[in-house]
DNA sequence: ATACACGTTAGAGTTAACTCTAGGTCAAAT
DNA sequence: ATTTGACCTAGAGTTAACTCTAACGTGTAT
């Protein structure tokens, strides 16, 4: 039963469901600080919001384009300090974007490298 | 001085430069096993072919679109198992294709992603 | 009351892929 | 003759990103 102002939470177990993540991992990007909002109750439990969910569907994003979890971090802990380093997250972002054109056409390289593999050794047959 | 049947090769060092690859890597590589054509002169001197370099243009291929070390000496175990593994080495190279094609879509999808939030903090302005 | 499921921490262990160190050989240059 | 520089090996150390263990707390079900 949740009432008007209470706000829909996730112990870590839920999120690891959800989110496909261990609740080892879960713990480990929290104590890294890439987590910094997650709240706790009196025992200590975690609960996670709609947001937090959010920040790691982001954190899942910029690690699978290549950035470090200490990269991310660091732009964890710009977003936190307001909109003085408003700039500069946009720019970080268009940079990830840019990198992320570069891998891609270098991954259509390797596949063109790996088809003319394909034909020579087809060729063998 | 090259004499007509002699064949071109390179020490450790100029492999290093020549693909930026460091000489501790190299000998990595070699140890695993990727590398298992690589002659030694009486010293015990590696000296590597044309032949050797485009393996490692190979093996960075595999290695740069996801594959491990160890997949990548599972590869090279069946070209040198010879024609009998033909089919399976051609198999298998077609799968990388489309395991790139996937990375890449993947990708493309977190371009959407980061440019949906760089819109956001755009309009936080 | 006690068991069970789920949460907590601190800290140790794992894995892949390097990366380096120490101690050695050998050929060419001074 | 000795120094220099490039090579060698065995084995230790590093780094990132987990992954697990041990010992403990808490809330619900029987």
């Amino acid at each position: 039963m949740t009432y008007p102002d209470e706000v829909v939470t996730f112990t870590i177990g839920q999120v690891a469901n959800l989110k496909k993540i261990s609740t080892y991992t879960l713990r480990y990007y929290d104590e890294k600080g890439l987590l910094p909002k997650v709240m706790r109750d009196q025992n200590g439990t975690r609960h996670f919001t709609r947001e937090d969910l959010q920040w790691l569907d982001m954190i899942k994003c910029l690690k699978n384009t290549g950035m470090t979890l200490e990269q991310i971090k660091y732009f964890v802990d710009s977003t936190y300090q307001g909109a003085k380093t408003l700039e500069q997250r946009i720019e970080l972002l268009k940079n990830q974007v840019e990198k992320i054109k570069l891998t891609i056409l270098e991954q259509q390289n390797y596949i063109e490298q790996i088809n003319k593999k394909i034909k020579i050794l087809t060729n063998e047959k």
